[in-house]
DNA sequence: GTGGTCTAGACCACC
DNA sequence: GTGGTCTAGACCACG
C-alpha cells in the first residue's frame, strides 16, 4: 500500500486581467501563469487557486478561468482532478526550455524581417536591441508589462 | 504603338492567403501590401489592382479585398477615387521611416517581454539575436520571408 | 497573387449519441469523427458540418459540439477558422499511424493482462481473440457497435 | 505465546492510487481488490484492512475506502459485519469464472472494435496480440503490471 | 452564413 | 469544498 500524493503548497498569484488587451481573457489567464511556471515561480506540484476563487478574485465568470486551465491542461502544464483542484504538473526540463526558446524565437525572428523590411543594417538592429533592454528593464522596475 | 500616358504603373505584386494562418485574410492582405510599401517595392503613384481583381486572384471575396483597401486608405497607405482605381498614397518620408521604426520597436519589445518572462538574461538575448541574424540572412539568399 | 484553396466537398457523416453511454456527447462525437478520420472515411480538406448545423442534427446544444471541434482540433485532427467553417486537417501519414495503433495497443494490453489476472493461457486468449472477431463481424454486419 | 483462534488472516495488500490516472481513487481502489480477489490472491475469508487503516495509508479520506468497500459488497466480493470487520466473501467457483471471462472478453471486445475503427484487418489484430503477449510476458517477469 | 468570446445557471461526480 | 457536463442566450469578428 504505498501512493504519491503530497500537500501542494498555493501561493499568491498575481494575475491581471486587462480590458484593453484585444487577447481574450481566457488567454490572457492562460499566458500569464503560463509565463509564471516557465520561468519556475510556480514549481511543479503547486496547487492553482480553484476556478471558482480565481473567478471571484478576476471578476469574470468560472467558465472563463475554467477554459483558461482546461487549455492549460490540454498543454500539460497543470493536471486538474474532480475534487481535489489543479496543480502545476511536472515538466520535463527539455519540454520547458523548447517552449521558452519558442517564444522569443518567434518575436525575435519578426523584429529581424521587420527590421530587414525597413532597410535596417544589423548593427543599428543590435542597437535597437540594446535600447530595447534599457526600456524594459525601466518598465519592469516601475511594475508593469501592459 | 504602345500609349505613355501619365497613367500609374502596375506593377505583378506576389501576394498570398495562407490559410494556416491564424491571421484574419483581410490582415494578410493589409500587412503584406503595407509592408511593399514601406519598403519601398511599392512606389508612390503605383496603381493597385482593382478589388475585384485581386479578389479573384486571392480566391477570396471582395469584401475581403475592400476590407483591406479600406482600412489601408485609413491608414493614408493608399488613395481610392471613384473610377480612378487605387494606387500607393504620397508618404512623408518621415512617416514611413515613423512606421519602420514603430514595426522592429515593438516586435523587438515583444521578443525582449517574451525572454524576460522566460527568464532569460540580456547576455542570452543578444545570442538569439545574432543566432536568429544568421538564420534570417540565410532565407532570405534563398528568396522569401513566407 | 498564389493562394491555396479549394472548395471541400462536404459528405454526409453518420453520427449519433447515445444517451446510456456514460461517456459525456462531446467526446462520442470527438471520438467518432476521430475514427472516421483515423480510418480514411474522412479526408484532408473534407469539410464539417457547421458546429450549428451538427447540434440541430444531433438534437444538442451548439456549445457541445463546439467543444468537441474545439478538442479535435487541439489534438490537430481538424482546422477552423472563422466564417470558413471547419475541414479536416492534413495529418502526416506516421502520425495517424501512431494514433491508430495506439488505442488498439492499448485495448489489446487490457485484454491481455485481464486474461492473465484471470489465468488463461495464451492459447486460450487466442482463441478469445477469434472468437470476438467472429461476435464483432456479426456485430457490424446487422449494423452497429452499441 | 501466539494465539491461533480462527480469526481471519490478514495479509500485506500491496495497492496503490495513482495521481496520473484518470480513474478516480475510490475506483481504483475497487479495481485492485477485485482483481486480486479474481486472481486468487484474497481468498474467501482473509480479512481486509479497515477503512481507517487503508484511507491513512493510502493518504485519502475515509469517505473514499468506505465508498469502494460498499461498492465491492454490492457487487458481492466482499462482506462487512458490525464490529467483526471486513472479509473476503464466499464466492462461488461459477461466479469467478464468469467475472473473470466478462473482464476478458470486455477488454478483448474493445480492442478488436478499435482495430476495426482504425481500419485494421484481422490478421494485423492478431499480430498485434503476440507482440502484446510477448511485451506483457516480459513486464510480469520483471515484476509488476503498473 | 460561419466560428469566437463571455455571460448565467443547473445538476452531477469526487473527495 | 473541488472540478465536469450541459443548458441557454448575447454580442462580436470574419467572409
Amino acid at each position: 500500500m504505498s501512493s504519491e500524493r503530497a500537500q501542494p503548497k498555493q501561493p499568491r498569484i498575481p494575475l491581471h486581467l486587462s480590458m484593453d488587451d484585444p487577447e481574450p481573457m481566457y488567454r490572457q489567464i492562460e499566458s500569464q501563469l503560463r509565463d509564471f511556471i516557465l520561468s519556475g515561480q510556480l514549481e511543479p506540484g503547486t496547487r492553482l487557486p480553484s476556478m471558482r476563487a480565481l473567478a471571484k478574485d478576476l471578476l469574470c465568470s468560472v467558465i472563463t478561468t475554467r477554459r483558461a486551465y482546461e487549455d492549460l491542461e490540454g498543454e500539460g502544464f497543470i493536471r486538474t482532478r474532480q475534487g481535489m483542484g489543479t496543480v502545476v504538473a511536472e515538466i520535463p526540463e527539455e519540454t520547458m526550455a523548447a517552449y521558452r526558446r519558442e517564444a522569443v524565437d518567434g518575436a525575435m525572428g519578426e523584429a529581424v524581417r521587420a527590421g530587414r523590411r525597413a532597410g535596417l543594417t544589423e548593427e543599428e538592429l543590435r542597437d535597437i536591441l540594446e535600447e530595447t533592454l534599457q526600456r524594459e528593464v525601466a518598465n519592469v522596475h516601475q511594475g508593469g508589462t501592459p
